[in-house]
DNA sequence: TATAACATATATATTAAATATATGTTCAAT
DNA sequence: ATTGAACATATATTTAATATATATGTTATA
């Protein structure tokens, strides 16, 4: 059971964005300090600005900033957008479901109940939390912080 | 966020299993009513053998049998067996993580609560619950039920 | 001794994910 | 106006994981 790497790149941006402040961040910028590939956080950026996160705007001088406060963004709401889904098994799909014994199945329900939790627990958290340690992130980032 | 199909496939094949009580059952059987490709199955009978879910006997006659009682086999347990990892995120995998934050991040922490949650929901069912139904399993897969 | 049934390894195909490339658009500074 | 920084968007390639298939061996019983 693994996220994808998308959505770890996405938290890890929202995370720079978030230590800078109302400083902008650039896609390089994020890049570098992050050591994560620059093609995948162009995909990143472009999608958690159609997501709403992010407000983009390009040209000189522009760059990333978050949408909203950090503290208004939750770590739940964003890994259901971000995963491409938590099909945990065929039946979660309702087109395509091939199981047999789905109409009796007591392990559907199951799942879904561990998959609620999971997700609950994530509901708790948000961006500000993330950042809390906002010194020690920024040591380790070399970043100025905000 | 999937489960693999072999875990999928392992609870399909304990549930069959469990439905035939004492009788034993063969790959075969269960690829026939479950409609499941037989090379999974195998896969699957030689793993949960290893594992001492089930005890299986060769040669003419011989088949598949749980090992204990449904009620003692914990989901929690067995998917956790089953499913080569639970590494949500890089870093959950100490040796070759790679991110420049972890030594304070958060999100690792939130991540393995999330993960502790889900398990936990797991560990309260049993193979015993999700063969209750049955009259209603035995039907969908034309096994007279135990 | 023939056959049913599991044991085990390995190879191939398919799919998803990760990575790379390419081109376009916008905006601001000069 | 022109240049270049920066995001926008699509698509192609590579890699890795998963699913599927094949092959051969071992055991036990009729």
């Amino acid at each position: 059971m693994r996220l994808t790497a998308f959505t770890d790149y996405c938290l890890r941006a929202l995370i720079f964005v978030a230590l800078k402040g109302d400083e902008p961040a650039t896609i390089d910028e994020i890049a570098e300090h992050h050591r994560i590939n620059r093609n995948h956080l162009v995909k990143v950026v472009f999608r958690l600005g159609q997501l709403g996160y992010l407000h983009t705007s390009r040209g000189k001088g522009g760059g990333i900033r978050l949408a909203d406060h950090p503290a208004k963004l939750s770590l739940g709401k964003l890994v259901r957008q971000t995963e491409r889904d938590f099909a945990l098994v065929e039946c979660f799909q309702e087109h395509d479901c091939q199981c047999v014994i789905e109409p009796a199945c007591v392990l559907k329900g199951a799942l879904r109940t561990a998959l609620a939790a999971f997700l609950e627990v994530l509901d708790k958290y948000t961006l500000a939390d993330l950042v809390r340690p906002s010194r020690n992130l920024a040591r380790l980032l070399a970043v100025p912080a905000a």
